[in-house]
Order: structure tokens, then C-alpha cells, then sequence
DNA sequence: AACACCGCGTTTTTT
DNA sequence: ACGCGGTGTT
């Protein structure tokens, strides 16, 4: 047989890796080594060599992109369909088990999924409900608490207060949450996960009948896996260990939400047979910014340990630039961009990192400024802006009257007169029978006891809801989309906004019908009813970010975002003490860490040039500050960078000009010891006799302005 | 029901 | 600084 295709063009590790006869086994894939490319190649040898039957393959990702890259890719080598094969992200594929098995998993049959803004509201409508101070028990971090919870599998009858009133408080509103959602039928993304679980771990013969089945569990990012999904995959695998995992620890950076780079190790532990390979050679940095995103890693503990290397040259160095400020900042990456287009560098191949979104304004700025098409990742994606949730709350209803997440939504958007004491009657009685938002205004209208206003008004949502099901039952799952949103006014209503932003809104709802139809066309009718499908793909799928990705633009976004991409051309801002690493994570260990692997992860995007900023002042929450290098610039090798002195130190800001230096008896950036806060930098003075005092950056400490005193502030 | 003001928080994100 | 969400005013 040839095998050429599968193996041409691959190193031993990759080899290695692809050919191992069926069973465990764990794979480093280190940042640009071929990971992906092992992971289709492996499925593609499996079939075409062992013999494996396509239907017996499961393979799991993390986002819905790299499932649909990775099936692709399959594809694309196979020169076939994968028929019979499950390939999908985590959710996707409990989804499919959850529908397919609704009454072992004790759900109805028309569950409906929660995104987390749908799981947001309904957390603070529960903490309402309960009449509990929002302000102690702020929804957001309520709703935060309980996807640990369940991350971690705990239910609320697994959970003890003990006496603590506060962990009472906390198990009351998990559980209350957890009755609405079971009442109304509604599945949050962790419970999707959890109840996959608890599913295959309370049914034995649905858990033999996928052990059976899957012989061959393949997953990606392994290190981004919780305790859920870890375990569901063990649950799977059975007893024989049939996973074949890929993974990097070093760029585990998601430990924030959950995830657990130790079931790297426990994957070891529990399975010994499993073979460990390491892919090292990367193939898409240069030697230099290998060799510097190395020796930062380095100074990590604990890792399983691994060292990228690259047969191309050692390329530039490593540029580091050391701005005034953030506009300064900003300027020197936008000119650097310019030049590197000139010279023939494509727009879409530079990109600009950042810490955190809000440092993305400034580059915004001086992008604009230059008359640079720019995109910035991030944000709001298709399905999750406000528009678009009112239409599908619309089509929610049409597939359930009895969606109070929806009814909510809707009730009076467009405006049609139902107020809030409207609203709360209806509330307090669907509380008191226990019965649906809908439901109860049905009763309450009935029941007469209503002003005739109000219920008129509610009258009419419902009549407008019936008016709609009934004059689209027999249409296209994309007419009714659009007939939902206009006999329900929702065009009209964004037409007549004043805000600027209502055409925008309606072409988004023009794209929801849009997409609808996408959707009604791929639909096996087989498979269901179609407009249920679609609010389930939905709320799985938020979909892309912003229209027209084809645009030749520079790329903006997060280090968290970046991961698994590449650029020729990276500029990494913000390196500084507070920033990046981050002041939350810098305290302890194990998160400064994490930001360390961020660093990484970051550096790594870049293939043949990389430039690391700071700046010496910043404007940060409103207030000025002089943040210290970023610790990770210290950890770089000097041979491999090259400082980027585009400045005369002339025009420094006039607040700490030598004048005010000389009437303090300070100097900047003098180095001075004080008895409380330690050693410290003198970044700017004011005041003269008595009432001069000095700013200083104390080591670990952060600035402070101090009375100029000899007595408690001393040069060293 | 629309608008103004106030006060707070403010890392990172996918499903 | 800035934006968002929530409350209070017209």
C-alpha cells in the first residue's frame, strides 16, 4: 500500500506519533510543531491502515473552529467524506449524547440550551425572586460560582455549608437555579458537560454501548481540558486506554476557568502504558525568538518540560522598544507597521498583542489615524449582540411558549405598553402556581383582575405570538425568521432608533434571516424540526465576531485570542509590571505562572519578526502610572535582542523636569531605600522646602508619594 | 417610556 | 478615564 500521503514531508516524532499501533497515547506538540497536522494524519492512519472503522473514531476540540478545521483536514486527506465519524468540541458532542439520550439523562425531549448571557438573567432572576440583596450577591459572580461548582461535577446536594451562612446563601441560590432550569427545561454550557457525565456514569449500557463503540478517542488541547471533561473522556475510554491525547502545558493558559493542565500528568499516572512523545522541531519561528521564548518558559517549575527548536536560521533579533507612554507606544507600532507594508508585508500578517482588551483603543486610535484597516478580535460575536438575542427569543417562543428567558426578552420590545407592574403580577403568579410567564398571563387575563390596559397589552403579545405561529408554520425555516421580525416590529423598532446604530442592527437582522436560511439548507429535515435545531446551533455556536474577515487588515487582539495562531510580523505591547503580568495574577505563584505561559504562548505567534513594548508612563484607570519593565523582558537573553532607540531623551513631561528635581533634592530614577516600603526608583517630584515630596516605585510595592525627607528617604 | 445622572468596577474566553 | 447598569426624574 502507499503510504506516501501520510507520511511525506513528516518528521520522526511526527512519525512516531502517527504510526503507534492503536492505544494510549500522550503527545507534547509544543507551539508550531505540527499538532494538528499529527492529529489528521493519525485518524487518516487509522482508517486507511489499521483498518479502523470511521464510525469507531471520536475526536474532541475545544471551539467549533478547530473542529471544523480539523474535519476538513480529514477530509481533505482522505479525499472523502468521514462518514460516521464524531468530530466536535466538548459541548457539541454531550449535545449530541444528551439529545439523542433525553430520558436517561432525565431531561425532556425539547431542552433548550442557556448561553451564559441567558444563564446570567435567569441567575438574577432567581436572586430576585428570592428577594436577596444583589448588591451582596451580585448575579454575575453567583453565575461564575456555580459553572465552578459544576466544572468541578459538584451538584448542590453534594455541597455543605457547615454553620457558614455565606456558603448557605450560596448553595440556596445554586439550587433554586437549578430547580428553574430544571423546570423550564433549560441546560447551561456546564451542565451540557456535567450531565454528559452523570449520564455515562449512571447508564451502564449507554456507557458500554460508547466504550464499545469508540475505540479510538483522540483529543486536542488536552492541557485546556476541567475536571468534567478529563473524566467524561476517561468514562469513554473504559478500562483499556485507548485516548490519544495532544497537548503542550507550557501553553495552558485558560487555568482561570477551570481547566486542569495536572490531568496532563494524571493522564500519565493512570495510564503508564501510554506512550509520551515530544514534538520539539518547530516549524514556524525563527531561531531567535525560539531560543527567547524557551528561556522564558524556563523560569516556569513543574512543567514536563520541552525545548522548541528550529532547523532555519536564528533570523532578527528580538526588538524591544521602550515608549514614553501608551500614545507613544501606539505610534511606534503603527509606523513600524507602515514601514513593514512598504516594504511588501501584507496587512493581515501583522498583529498587535495585548494583556487585556482595553489596551486595544490607542492602537485603534493611531490606526485610524494613518488610514490603516485594522480589525480587532474580540467582543460581541454574531448570535450574542442584543438584536439578534431579541429575534431568536421571538423564534424561541414560536418552538416554546413556555421559554420565560424569552417571554422576558420580548415582552415589551418592541414598547407595547407592558410596564413593569404588568410584569411583576405575572411574575408573582407563575411563582405562586408554578406554571410558565406565559402561562400565568393567560391565567391572569382570564382572571379579569388586570386593568383592562395592561391586559389588553399582554393580550396582544400573545395574540401576536399565536398570530405569527400560526401564519408560519407551513414557511421555511428562514421565512419565519423573517416574518418573526417583522410582524413582530423588531426592523421597525431599530429603524427608528436615534442612537446610529439601528441600520446596523436591522442588517443584522437581515443576516439572521440570512443565516437561517444557510442553516434550513444544510438541515436534514431527518433530524427534527428546524427551527429548534437552529436555536440550539444557536446557542453553540456565537458564530464569527465581525462580517467581511477577507479584508486585508491588521490584526488586533488579546494573547488569550491569539493562541494557535501565527503572524509573520508580532508586536507584543503593554510589557509591563502590572499589565502583563497582570497585578491580579502577581501575587501568586502558580497565576504568575500561568501569565508566563500567556508570554509564551505569545511570543510563539511570531514567525519571522517579533517586537516587545513598553512604556515608561502609563495612563491606567485614569490615574498615571510608572510601571517597571515586565519581568519577562529580564528574562530574555540580551544577545538576542535589540533595543529600539528611536527617541532623543530630550522632551520629558513638564510635571518632573529637572527643576523640580533640583528643589526636592532628588533625582530621577534615582534609586532610594525608605524603612516601611523598601527600595524603590524616584519617578517625579513637586513642591519645594517642606511641602516637597517625591513619587517613587517601590519594589513590589508599587509608586508612592512621599514626604522629601532625609530622615525617612535615603539615595543608595 | 425616554432620558439623565450616579456610582462602581476594571484580565484573560469558549461553549 | 470610561462605560455600563441601575435608579430616579420628567
Amino acid at each position: 500500500m502507499d503510504l506516501s500521503h501520510l507520511l511525506d514531508g513528516l518528521n520522526d516524532a511526527q512519525r512516531q506519533a502517527i504510526t503507534l499501533p492503536p492505544g494510549g497515547a500522550l503527545v507534547l506538540a509544543g507551539a508550531g510543531s505540527g499538532k494538528t497536522r499529527v492529529l489528521v494524519h493519525r485518524i487518516a492512519w487509522l482508517l486507511e491502515v489499521e483498518q479502523v472503522r470511521p464510525w469507531s473514531i471520536l475526536a474532541v476540540t475545544f471551539t467549533n473552529k478547530a473542529a471544523r478545521e480539523m474535519q476538513q483536514r480529514i477530509q481533505h486527506l482522505l479525499s472523502r467524506p468521514t462518514l460516521g465519524m464524531w468530530v466536535g468540541t466538548f459541548h457539541g458532542l454531550a449535545h449530541r449524547l444528551l439529545r439523542e439520550h433525553w430520558q436517561a439523562a432525565g431531561l425532556p425531549q425539547e431542552f433548550q440550551i442557556l448561553d451564559s448571557d441567558d444563564q446570567f438573567r435567569l441567575v438574577r432572576r432567581v436572586i430576585r425572586a428570592l428577594d436577596i440583596d444583589e448588591d451582596k450577591w451580585p448575579p454575575r459572580q453567583m453565575q461564575w460560582w456555580i459553572n465552578g461548582q459544576k466544572d468541578e461535577g459538584l451538584r448542590p446536594q453534594h455541597l455543605d455549608a457547615g454553620q457558614d451562612p455565606y456558603q448557605k446563601r450560596l448553595i440556596q441560590i445554586y439550587s433554586e437555579y437549578q430547580a428553574a432550569c430544571e423546570r423550564g427545561g433549560l441546560v447551561d454550557f456546564a451542565e451540557l458537560l456535567l450531565r454528559a457525565l452523570e449520564l455515562l456514569r449512571d447508564n451502564q449500557a449507554i456507557r458500554e454501548h460508547l466504550q464499545d463503540r469508540f475505540q479510538h478517542i483522540l483529543v486536542d488541547e488536552f492541557q485546556d481540558t476541567n475536571a468534567i471533561q478529563y473524566a467524561w473522556l476517561r468514562l469513554i475510554a473504559g478500562k483499556q486506554n485507548r485516548l490519544f491525547v495532544v497537548g503542550d502545558d507550557d501553553q495552558s493558559i485558560y487555568g482561570w476557568r477551570g481547566a486542569r493542565v495536572e490531568n496532563i500528568q494524571d493522564c500519565q499516572r493512570q495510564y503508564p502504558d501510554a506512550e509520551l512523545i515530544r514534538l520539539e522541531q518547530n516549524y514556524r519561528s525563527t531561531g531567535n525568538i525560539l531560543n527567547a521564548a524557551n528561556a522564558v518558559i524556563a523560569q516556569n517549575s513543574g512543567r514536563l518540560g520541552k525545548n522548541l527548536w528550529t532547523e532555519g536560521g536564528e533570523g532578527e533579533p528580538i526588538r524591544i522598544y521602550e515608549a514614553y507612554n501608551g500614545v507613544d507606544e501606539a505610534r511606534f507600532v503603527v509606523e513600524r507597521i507602515q514601514q513593514y507594508i512598504e516594504q511588501g508585508l501584507a496587512r493581515r500578517e501583522c498583529a498587535i498583542l495585548y494583556r487585556s482588551n482595553a489596551q486595544s483603543r490607542l492602537f485603534e486610535e493611531a490606526l485610524m489615524q494613518m488610514g490603516m484597516p485594522y480589525r480587532v478580535y474580540g467582543g460581541l460575536r454574531f448570535f450574542e449582540r442584543a438584536e439578534i438575542k431579541d429575534g431568536l427569543a421571538y423564534l424561541q417562543l414560536l418552538s416554546n411558549r413556555h421559554n420565560d428567558a424569552s417571554f422576558e426578552r420580548v415582552v415589551n420590545l418592541p414598547t407595547r405598553g407592558i410596564g413593569n407592574r404588568t410584569l411583576d403580577a405575572v411574575r408573582a403568579h407563575a411563582r405562586d402556581f408554578n406554571c410558565s410567564l406565559w402561562q400565568a398571563s393567560i391565567e391572569l387575563i382570564r382572571g379579569g383582575k388586570m386593568s383592562p390596559r395592561a391586559a389588553g397589552a399582554l393580550r396582544g403579545l400573545l395574540d401576536l405570538i399565536e398570530e405569527i405561529a400560526a401564519n408560519s408554520a407551513e414557511l421555511a425555516l428562514h421565512e419565519r425568521a423573517a416574518q418573526c421580525i417583522h410582524s413582530a416590529g423588531l426592523v421597525e423598532h431599530h429603524k427608528h432608533s436615534k442612537d446610529g446604530k439601528g441600520q446596523d442592527r436591522v442588517e443584522n437582522l437581515e443576516e439572521l434571516v440570512a443565516a437561517a436560511k444557510q442553516f434550513g439548507l444544510e438541515h436534514d429535515p431527518e433530524q427534527g424540526d428546524a427551527l429548534f435545531a437552529f436555536l440550539s446551533h444557536a446557542a453553540l455556536e456565537a458564530g464569527e465576531g465581525q462580517a467581511d474577515p477577507h479584508e486585508d487588515c491588521v490584526q488586533l487582539m488579546t494573547l488569550h485570542t491569539a493562541k494557535g495562531l501565527e503572524f509573520p510580523l508580532v508586536f507584543m505591547v503593554g510589557l509591563e509590571e502590572g499589565l502583563f503580568p497582570h497585578s491580579l495574577s502577581i501575587e501568586e505563584p502558580g497565576r504568575l505562572e500561568e501569565e508566563r505561559r500567556l508570554c509564551y504562548v505569545g511570543m510563539t505567534r511570531a514567525m519571522r519578526r517579533l517586537f516587545l513594548c513598553h512604556a515608561e508612563n502609563r495612563q491606567l484607570y485614569g490615574k498615571e502610572t510608572y510601571p517597571m519593565p515586565s519581568r519577562f523582558l529580564r528574562e530574555i537573553p540580551r544577545e538576542l535582542t535589540e533595543e529600539v532607540r528611536s527617541r532623543p531623551r530630550v522632551s520629558r513631561p513638564v510635571f518632573n523636569d529637572d527643576f523640580s528635581f533640583e528643589q526636592v533634592g532628588f533625582q530621577l530614577g534615582q534609586r532610594v531605600r525608605h524603612a516601611k516600603f523598601g527600595e524603590g526608583v524616584v519617578l517625579n517630584a513637586e513642591g519645594q522646602g517642606p511641602r516637597a515630596r517625591v513619587q517613587v516605585n517601590f519594589e513590589g510595592v508599587g509608586c508612592k508619594w512621599l514626604m522629601a525627607d532625609p530622615a525617612f528617604l535615603q539615595g543608595i
